[in-house]
DNA sequence: TAGATTGTTAATCGATTAACAATC
DNA sequence: TAGATTGTTAATCGATTAACAATC
């Protein structure tokens, strides 16, 4: 159990959990070694990123999966939920408002806003949509503190600023631009147009290089 | 214009053209500094990432705007579209669907697969969702190069299988479990679990450490 | 005991940042 | 010329991997 850990560590801890919990037969013990397998990674890299979080290996046996589980998810707060809301209720907005997937990550999703009357007041699964005005005054009184920018770029900053000034200390960034924020709050920027180069370049590549096998 | 590229370089590309190409008016010339402190970044690390891909710096004055972004989409490949198929037509798979923002990016998306009957049939923004049986024969007969994943983690893989093997390059995947492929094919995971688990880390940390400036 | 597995300490690797010479 | 800016070479930093001692 460490005192910090690595944000790559961080990352990939909820991988691990959902590998635990997706076992087809529900093993009493499982190493390391067998994790690292199943998931394709250096074994070295998961038993130390497990150190992090639990105490309960044992030589010869490994981890009781149960309490894995346990360490894992207590380590990752999921005992206390957050509460968050979406700014955009576009497609990608309101694809997140109804994805429903979020509640196992402990991701209590209050309601969605946008500034476009065709979508204020209506509801997408169970979640209000609310106008703009409404964001600042709702993040402050229910202590809000994960933000989901999924408006177009331009719009992103105010938003953000909103947020920030409302209390919010961690944003979720959609929108492909970069945000100015104070050194407390923490930016995740989850940048498509990034991952899109990295598999177009691939790609190309992959044509003109003869090493690839291609040709 | 250097040989081989880092993928980190390769992810922060899109950033710069982006920002280059919403700069309110359109300036001449741009210095890496000052994208730099647009974007929040370390000046030398845009003056390398840029140094990759063009060879238009001029020292005092810097680069032409219209150049620097000529070079960057040659290099990103955008001249040339790749076509790409969303498998599982879900929330997200059809908000990838009906997004349009990928065209900007000459992601060309054919078409989206799924297993169930009541989807199938339907279009949403001029894409025809198809019979997840017909996702082998298309990919190979339209030389595919992208398949994006978007069902669930215990249909993932097999998914995988099939596009792997009908000569798709790259995989997208948005699916929370790690992909087996082989090793001429590029996984790009996107793990909204994983960004999830570094928001609400920062969060809970925040609460509990008295340096943070917070009570 | 022997062997599998843990956790730690050291080495390597890749990316970022700092220092600096070159140039317009 | 002086100063801003480029591009490169060296130093630092963080994360991964290798080596190894401890333990069940």
């Amino acid at each position: 159990m460490n005192e910090s850990i690595s944000k790559q560590t961080l990352r990939r801890l909820p991988v691990y959990l959902h590998y635990l919990k997706s076992l087809p037969e529900h093993p009493c013990n499982i190493s390391a070694t067998a994790i690292a397998q199943g998931l394709g990674l250096n074994d070295v890299q998961v038993r130390k990123d497990l150190a992090a979080v639990s105490c309960g290996g044992r030589p010869k046996v490994g981890y009781v999966c149960e309490e894995l589980i346990a360490d894992i998810e207590c380590f990752l707060g999921f005992d206390d939920a957050d509460s968050a809301v979406i700014v955009g209720a576009g497609n990608l907005g309101r694809a997140l408002l109804s994805y429903g997937g979020f509640e196992k990550y402990r991701l209590n999703i209050l309601a969605a806003f946008d500034v476009d009357d065709a979508m204020i007041g209506r509801t997408y699964a169970g979640k209000r949509i609310l106008p703009l005005e409404r964001l600042g005054n709702l993040c402050g009184r229910l202590n809000v503190g994960i933000g989901i920018i999924t408006v177009p770029a331009q719009a992103a900053q105010e938003v953000c600023d909103i947020l920030v000034a409302s209390g919010v200390g961690a944003i979720w960034n959609f929108a492909p631009t970069h945000l100015r924020v104070p050194s407390h709050v923490l930016v995740q920027n989850e940048n498509m147009a990034a991952s899109l180069a990295v598999l177009s370049k691939h790609l190309s590549v992959k044509l003109l290089d003869p090493a690839s096998g291609l040709l």
